[in-house]
RNA sequence: GCCGGUGUAGCUCAGCUCGGUAGAGCAACUGAUUCGUAAUCAGUAGGCCGUAGGUUCAAAUCCUAUCACCGGCACCA
């Protein structure tokens, strides 16, 4: 006698044990159409599930999240049900629910050509047509791996053998296709109607580059067309974003493949990377760092008692000369190191901030280069706190506050902070990591912020916090960081002299706030669209004549606030004003002024907007004002709409 | 590094299936036009078809290798 409750908190009795569908059934035959699974006592369970005592029920449908994500496992069961159609011999693996989307990883002798990708999305809709029932079935373990192993599926069968052995084993059935899932899934392949096969890849078996490559086929789906339209326009204007294409448009920057990995900066570009070079710089020196710089080219040695050339020699570019080995510097720590020892510590200088915009050389396998995210050569602000353990947490405490502060600045507010601890391979005591790893942790929970915890991924000298941005794409790139350090100045020898006249080895702390000043840039160029702020601007002002009757009163208005430090420009060219506005508003330039014989008569300047914005008439001097305001503000002056 | 895809004019792209003198738009240059808030008109010039081999009477096109880039995977001190 089942009584149900449902979100409303209505009540209903039944006489006997009764379906998730069948209560949809009894609300009303509408909802059961739409009804793809249920929850009951806050657990989604398949619209089959049999509800035999009393329970909370919600019916699940494409409307809600829950519903979404059985309809995304559901369609990557259906791609495999495709692909199996049309290449009996692949094999499937895993198939998860992904944002947005799901992928699914098969075997096949051969790959995947981009016709057969077709022919597979085209296959999917006809079985999604067909509306097989999708039913759930148990075994026990042994059983489903004999079964597996029978139909040929080894690589199922190895998952299974892996679950622990009192498990019960549910089976997925549609049409012939039956894979192992815990479910919950749709009750008809007729519920998959929003879907798209989105690209193809490798991905190795559990994740191991030791295992053989299995073909990922990733796709999208929706509980309707027209969300899937939305995602697919999403998509195509995150690609608009993406700033390697917006650094062609506005002549940022460029690679070749002479150099790979490594940046070409043009003057727009550099203009960029100067003044957010320069803003680093000063919040630098008014948070007690002080500035150093070290060499790019170092002995080997110091490389092999740093521990680097152990760890890392295939990513450390190398060269020689005389008879002496040298690496390029992938990190600029060793280097700080040299400058601390120089001359006696005492613990009344620390803590000892050192900070440097290293430029760092790091061969990364050629795969993984990216724009500007992933480079073998960029630049840091990078600095290493000197002090003793006891001020850890401070150091720790007062980074985490800056580096809130200039994220704020540059306008990001979704930040991902995620906490690696201690590995299994790792220098130092526990002690000594429990401690490292307590004052990072309670840094972050002091001030209320979330992070996420990565178990065993943390430094082998130390365990560190990542703070990483999301470029225009969802990908995520980590840019600060901080990192306890116990390991490296005993190995290069750092000492101080304590208040009781013992020589102790201080503890360093890894920071930066931007990581990669290329990376932070690329991030910073799709967060805007290329619109940059004001500050950041390459041009800030271009100057426009209507005709060559205002020509000099344009390069006068010009060289007016270039002598301002107003990064403007003149546009003199014999080209109708809107030509001169469509190219400059496409070039994102902040404020354009138009110059006829109006604004030459009045003594004024016509001021408009990248955004289309008429700002208006105006003296010389207010415009001044006003473009002074919005860059001291650093882009959180807000003029535009 | 691994898997798949791509590489043609400064940029965006067509031509490649099925081999037969390399094409468009924008940009550039020249000339005309002097114009009021997102594209004035006409003309001219521009290419080692990523690189190196091979097949062929003939290669942008077919084959092999290689480099770079794009999308993932693995990696990321």
């Amino acid at each position: 006698m089942p009584a149900v409750t449902l979100p409303d908190g209505s009540q209903r009795q039944y006489p006997e044990p009764i379906t998730v569908a069948q209560v949809a059934e009894d609300i009303g035959s509408g909802l059961a159409r739409a009804a793809i699974g249920g929850k009951v006592d806050q657990q989604l369970v398949d619209t089959a599930y049999l509800i035999k005592q009393d329970a909370e029920l919600a019916i699940i449908t494409a409307k809600d999240d829950d519903g979404l994500e059985i309809i995304r496992h559901s369609t990557a069961h259906l791609l495999a049900q495709a692909v199996k159609s049309l290449f009996p011999d692949a094999q499937v693996t895993i198939g998860p629910v992904i944002e947005d989307g799901f992928y699914y990883d098969f075997a096949y002798q051969r790959p995947f050509t981009p016709e057969d990708f077709q022919a597979i999305e085209k296959r999917m809709a006809e079985l999604a047509k067909q509306a097989f029932p999708v039913s759930r079935s148990v075994k026990g373990r042994d059983q489903a791996v004999a079964y597996f192993n029978d139909i040929g599926e080894s690589y199922k069968a190895e998952i299974i053998a892996d679950i622990p052995d009192d498990s019960e084993i549910s089976l997925y059935q549609q049409g012939d296709f039956v894979d192992l899932c815990r479910g919950p899934h749709v009750p008809s392949t007729s519920h998959l109607k929003a879907f798209k096969l989105t690209k193809l890849a490798g991905a190795y078996w559990r994740g191991d580059a030791n295992n053989e490559m299995l073909q990922r086929i990733y796709g999208t789906a929706w509980a309707n067309k027209d969300q899937l339209k939305a995602y697919l326009k999403r998509i195509e204007e995150a690609e608009k974003r993406d700033h390697r294409k917006i650094a062609k448009q506005l002549d940022l920057f460029h690679l070749q493949e002479e150099a790979p990995g490594m940046i070409f900066w043009h003057p727009n570009g550099w203009t960029v990377y100067q003044q957010v070079e320069q803003y680093i710089r000063d919040v630098m020196q008014t948070n007690g760092y002080q500035e150093v710089r070290t060499p790019q080219v170092v002995d080997r040695k110091l490389w092999e008692q740093s521990g680097h050339w152990d760890n890392f020699a295939e990513n450390m570019f190398t060269t020689h000369s005389e008879n002496r080995d040298y690496a390029v510097k992938p990190m600029n720590c060793p280097g700080h190191i040299q400058i601390y020892n120089r001359g006696l510590r005492s613990y009344r200088d620390l803590p000892l901030r050192l900070a440097e915009f290293g430029s760092c050389h790091r061969n990364e396998p050629s795969g993984t280069l990216h724009g500007l995210m992933r480079l073998r050569n960029f630049v840091q602000d990078d600095a290493h706190i000197f002090c003793t353990e006891e001020q850890i947490q401070q150091e720790v405490d007062t980074f985490i506050d800056l580096l809130f502060e200039v994220y704020q600045t540059f306008g990001f507010p979704d930040i991902l902070i995620k906490l690696s601890t201690r590995p299994e391979q790792r220098v130092g005591s526990d002690v000594i990591w429990d401690k490292a790893e307590s004052a990072l942790q309670q840094a972050l929970d002091n001030k209320g912020l979330n992070w996420e915890l990565q178990p065993g991924e943390g430094a082998f000298y130390g365990p560190k916090i990542e703070f990483s941005l999301r470029d225009s794409l969802q990908r995520v790139w980590q840019c600060g960081t901080i990192q306890v350090d116990f390991s490296m100045p005993e190995r290069l020898d750092a000492h101080y002299i304590a208040e009781d006249g013992s020589r102790q080895t201080p503890v360093m702390l890894h920071r930066a706030i931007l990581g990669s000043l290329e990376r932070f840039i690329g991030i910073l160029i799709e967060e805007h669209a290329g619109l940059l702020p004001t500050w950041l601007s390459p041009t800030q002002v271009a100057v426009l004549n209507i005709t060559d009757e205002q020509t000099d009163t344009v390069n006068r208005i010009t060289e007016t606030l270039q002598k301002q430090q107003i990064r403007a420009i003149a546009d003199l060219r014999n080209e109708k004003i809107g030509y001169k506005i469509r190219e400059h508003t496409l070039q994102r330039v902040p404020y354009l002024l138009v110059i006829g014989n109006r604004e030459r008569e009045a003594a004024e300047v016509a001021v408009r907007t990248r955004s289309g914005e008429d700002l208006g008439s105006m003296p010389i001097a207010a415009f001044l004002d006003l473009i002074d305001a919005d860059i001291a503000s650093r882009g959180h002056l807000v003029l535009e709409d």
